[in-house]
DNA sequence: TAAAATGGGACTAAAAAAGTACTGATTGTT
DNA sequence: AACAATCAGTACTTTTTTAGTCCCATTTTA
């Protein structure tokens, strides 16, 4: 329904074990790669992206690495999946939906039609994504899991 | 942020243009193609599923065609997402995030814990596309297009 | 200056999306 | 009954995107 690339999905373990340790401390990617069980290279692409938009600050050299660059409860879901979905899609009306052909004007009304339902929508999915943040994805994690144990052994 | 595939795109375009038209009139896959400027194979291709999820219903032989399967306020965004769009991931936990590698057991730990968050993060998103319609589709159609025209000549 | 880190890309392979084509099954009209 | 219009199913090809790896440059500290 509301699809995620795995490197988004990387990108969101990475950030939660940041988010469960103390801000200041720093974490290599050796470190945050192992915790998260991902392939060294995977790890450091991830990174250096959530680096590049702001959410995490880098620290090169000798006992350097990445932390948070505001607390947890700072950082959205919205801020998440933009930094590392790239831009994107949905409401970039005929540009996207053109198949390249003939019909040039008209084409286009037909999809901007469509294109004002979407950007309406678009905007209520990013709310509600904004009304999420990193501090509250760690904070389900337990709920959770708690809950699990209770219902059953698997 | 959000992302659609052409594919749901077209599905959006061809069920807005018969929501506009009266509700029993039946639209050959060919009027419809006219109608979004879309090459016929495509059209047929998104019919035919729209027509095996239920949100339309086909009339076969001559002078059949497609029609709504129910009024356009009944037919809601997420129906029309989860008809195109395919089985989606996002809270596939695991199965999808596993690199196909060593790391069993714990491998699944780390990435349960943030599906919690995004199983949560889902469900907001589904009651927010659940609580737009096809009629509301078509009816911001209007609103905004008569903006556009007051604003600029682009 | 050597070692430990991140930064920025380029590159490859695999998977998914986009688009086309072909063949079969119904149904209304003559 | 034959024909033509119309949907149904599925297989196939091409293109684009994702996923993953690698290499070399830069920064920092001991």
């Amino acid at each position: 329904m509301f699809r995620m690339t795995k490197f988004t999905g990387y990108g969101v373990v990475l950030l939660m074990h940041m988010a469960r340790q103390p801000d200041d401390e720093t974490h290599s990617v050796t470190e945050l790669a192992n915790e998260a069980y991902l392939p060294l290279p995977m790890a450091q692409k991830v990174l250096k992206r959530l680096a590049r938009k702001g959410l995490v600050e880098s620290q090169r050299g000798v006992n350097g690495g990445y932390r948070l660059a505001r607390p947890a409860d700072r950082i959205t879901a919205l801020d998440i999946i933009d930094a590392l979905e790239g831009a994107v899609a949905l409401t970039q009306c005929a540009a996207e939906l053109d198949l390249g052909s003939k019909h040039d004007r008209c084409e286009r009304e037909a999809y901007c039609a469509a294109s004002h339902a979407w950007q309406e929508i678009n905007l209520i999915v990013q709310n509600a994504l904004r009304n999420v943040s990193l501090r509250d994805m760690v904070a389900l994690e337990w709920e959770k899991s708690g809950l699990r144990i209770t219902i059953s052994g698997e």
